[in-house]
DNA sequence: AAAGTTATGTGACTTATGACACACTTCCCC
DNA sequence: GGGGAAGTGTGTCATAAGTCACATAACTTT
């Protein structure tokens, strides 16, 4: 498979550009570059212009945030067929978080520069693209109120879910990280894992988690 | 002044469109129809297509939900000057919400077909609102995840401050619906309420609250 | 292998806030 | 003007989750 046929596919994955035609997406596909990373070398830091968005081809890259004490925070891995920096390519923002290899790693690269000019090129692609985003408020703001007035296990079991789409039953986070996430303390975290781990519906190793029955877990994330 | 320099007026007040130049808005407002409506008429309820964008002239018109109990609880209401299905006439998707006239009111209405016909013509418009909206996300998530880890009392206070800054220094609102604002029980509402009035931050009236001490209160919000 | 560092497990305590219960007040309307 | 209905004020209690304070376990470095 070529490379913009490649591009293609992983566009095509992204609610962000679904529900794009086919044509649509091959021309879309056809403005990308790629670019090498290695281990632990640094693809943009906070503050950065916005100036593309990425697509994973092979690797992995973490995009991370300062915290105000030194440590560096995970907030998301982005592995194979994963789409990061679509906002900012369509804004121009600064970068709001690190992105950094946490691998050797092979990116697909689309300029903002090019994006645009394909949407003023394309303005029926444009409209679509802003019937996208509109979805994507809604979905934020139905998500966020609905969300954040959840109880932990609810919004932890959800956060494991999600982690295991992308990661498949072995999860690898700390307990930390993952209180980062969902927004509670380590030890709120540990005491919820460590029940769970007497349901039998995980276990627990250092730095990692093991899923072992996806249909409780799923059921709790659904709030009963 | 013309309604359609009105019209204008209103748009450039909006975040959605502040960014447009005089000449798109001006070419924007040329599009506009107005709508008259009685007290208590329905302008569209929850569930309705969303085919067009409403600005308010004169009046008041008050964005509710029917809650499951069938008692109506309000979301917002739109003053003279407010915009309001800015997303739904972008996204056609279907409104979220109902409003209704709170009194006998004069809207704007930019129905959806002509804005989309609009910003096919200009392209690039439509790229101004692709960035508006991306920052519409941006702002969104930053508020989100901070706003609903903020203790009541900033939360409270950054909702009368938004209110203060629509109806001024008397908030016409039952504790009930500034509880359902802010996620929180009456209860809750009520004893920081009392707090505050102890403090001479503000003064308690059946059905509405008068704000005393703006600065205090502008202070709580930031969280100190 | 000893020492240091990071991750995990757990108990004790504190606090914010929701839930329930009920009294009191104001408004509206017949 | 009497009787609801809606809004408000407050006490008591339960509970979820944060904080603090350690103990322990697992990797890393020298």
């Amino acid at each position: 498979m070529s490379k913009q046929a490649e591009f293609a596919v992983i566009l095509k994955m992204n609610t962000m550009f679904a529900d794009l035609g086919a044509d649509e997406i091959q021309r879309l596909s056809s403005l990308c570059h790629t670019q090498h990373l290695g281990n632990g070398e640094v693809l943009f830091q906070k503050g950065d212009a916005g100036d593309a968005l990425f697509g994973v081809r092979r690797g992995q890259v973490r995009i991370e945030t300062g915290a105000s004490d030194g440590s560096r925070l995970t907030l998301n891995f982005m592995g194979p067929g994963d789409l990061f920096g679509e906002v900012a390519v369509l804004d121009g923002q600064n970068r709001t978080a690190d992105a950094t290899a946490g691998e050797a790693s092979e990116l697909f690269v689309l300029r903002r520069e090019d994006f645009l000019a394909f949407l003023e090129r394309e303005p029926k692609v444009a409209i679509k693209i802003i019937a996208l985003l509109c979805q994507r408020i809604r979905w934020q703001s139905e998500r966020m109120e609905e969300s954040m007035l959840q109880p932990l296990p609810v919004r932890l079991a959800r956060r494991l879910c999600a982690l295991a789409a992308d990661f498949g039953s072995e999860v690898h986070i700390s307990q930390e990280q993952l209180g980062v996430f969902v927004g509670a303390a380590r030890e709120s975290v540990n005491r919820q894992l460590q029940a769970w781990r007497k349901e039998a519906i995980l276990d627990l190793q250092r730095g990692r988690i093991l899923l072992r029955n996806m249909t409780k877990l799923t059921a709790i994330a659904r709030n009963e």
